[in-house]
DNA sequence: GGAACCGAGTAGACAGTGTCTACCCTTTCC
DNA sequence: GGAAAGGGTAGACACTGTCTACTCGGTTCC
């Protein structure tokens, strides 16, 4: 009882975290996140009154990690905004393929709807990140650096997506998603003619 | 018992359409399926050993139903390339939008693993379409047709995704999803500059 | 210092679920 | 006419989420 005690939710949270990376979503039962975290099924309703809180608090940790990611992604490359669009859409193609059980869990309607997620506060900077390099990296385009950003996130997340299942690579016919994310940017940022 | 009898399979099938399309997906229970259909809990189970290949053959009328719709649009439309891939992203929107259920069953990531779902043979005959759209719409495109359709579908799939749950709207600070639908083809298809 | 209280976790009940198994009932076949 | 078999019933089982009564160790009163 040393390790980071701090409280039986946090220690729930963080169960729920491992036991989703492990054994994917459908493993992450109430009584069984409070099975692993030593306490009877009765004790996480202390902290959170419905099954639904404590997933949506476990997927609360993943936005701040997908955020977080793609933050140092863009921070650590070159600073062409091109490049760090780059580095951001590699970024979250890996956690989706990473993080599978974890992406799968952030995108379920009924979290979304009953939102208890937070989404203004946790994805809003990323997504400003992205309007940010979106007007930057596009200075003369068209339509609206919002809108634009938009769809361009709607691009990478619906890549994502319909990667982790195996049927975009078999209509791209190709195994490796890079063609599919440089795709992406070009036809959003434009591509360079030579 | 006169009405479409046909039995006992394509009844539990059709009761689950018709659940989903009221209820939503977590009314999909196997044994409330069951009851609606008059039959008793252990029924379905002589046509679907499980749960989740009744629920597979409920999505399967689901992919059905998007690509006869998405083809008609296509059909119905004019013959420009570019008009007609403007209906297709609509009906597939439109789509996503009222079959809310449906289409959030069609790409539960747990009945796409186990697969019984026979993709290959209802929704490869839509991209199909969609490449034969892109690469009339794009015909000096750089990327693979197959490439740059899959990206295409990508856009529209997270347009509809993210649209569904209103985070995408707050975003873009627009209420209507179409500038989202052209930002994706103007971005895909190239802006036709005036 | 003892009593009242209160936060935190336990344990059992309850309705509901998916799956499994034993049992009917009707129809068909020979 | 009796056997066989397909198609549906009904009950059991383990499991789930939620609710409620309870216990137990500390803290706070007076």
């Amino acid at each position: 009882m040393n390790d980071e005690d701090a409280g039986l939710r946090a220690r729930l949270v963080e169960t729920g975290v491992e036991l989703l990376a492990r054994e994917g979503v459908q493993a992450l039962t109430l009584r069984e996140i409070a099975r692993r975290a030593g306490v009877s099924h009765g004790a996480p309703r202390r902290y959170f009154p419905t099954h639904l809180e404590l997933l949506s608090a476990i997927a609360r940790r993943g936005f701040a990690a997908l955020g977080a990611r793609t933050a140092a992604a863009v921070a650590d490359g070159p600073q062409d905004p091109r490049e760090r669009l780059t580095a951001l859409g590699r970024a979250y193609l890996e956690f989706a393929r990473t993080e599978r059980g974890m992406f799968e869990l952030m995108f379920r309607h009924d979290l979304l709807e009953s939102n208890r997620l937070g989404l203004r506060e946790t994805s809003l900077p990323l997504f400003e990140v992205l309007v940010d390099l979106v007007s930057r990296a596009r200075p003369h385009g068209g339509t609206e650096p919002a809108v634009a950003a938009a769809a361009l996130w709607a691009n990478l997340h619906g890549i994502a997506q319909l990667w982790s299942w195996g049927s975009l690579q078999l209509a791209a016919g190709t195994e490796d998603v890079e063609p599919l994310l440089h795709a992406a940017l070009d036809a959003h940022l434009g591509t360079v003619q030579p």
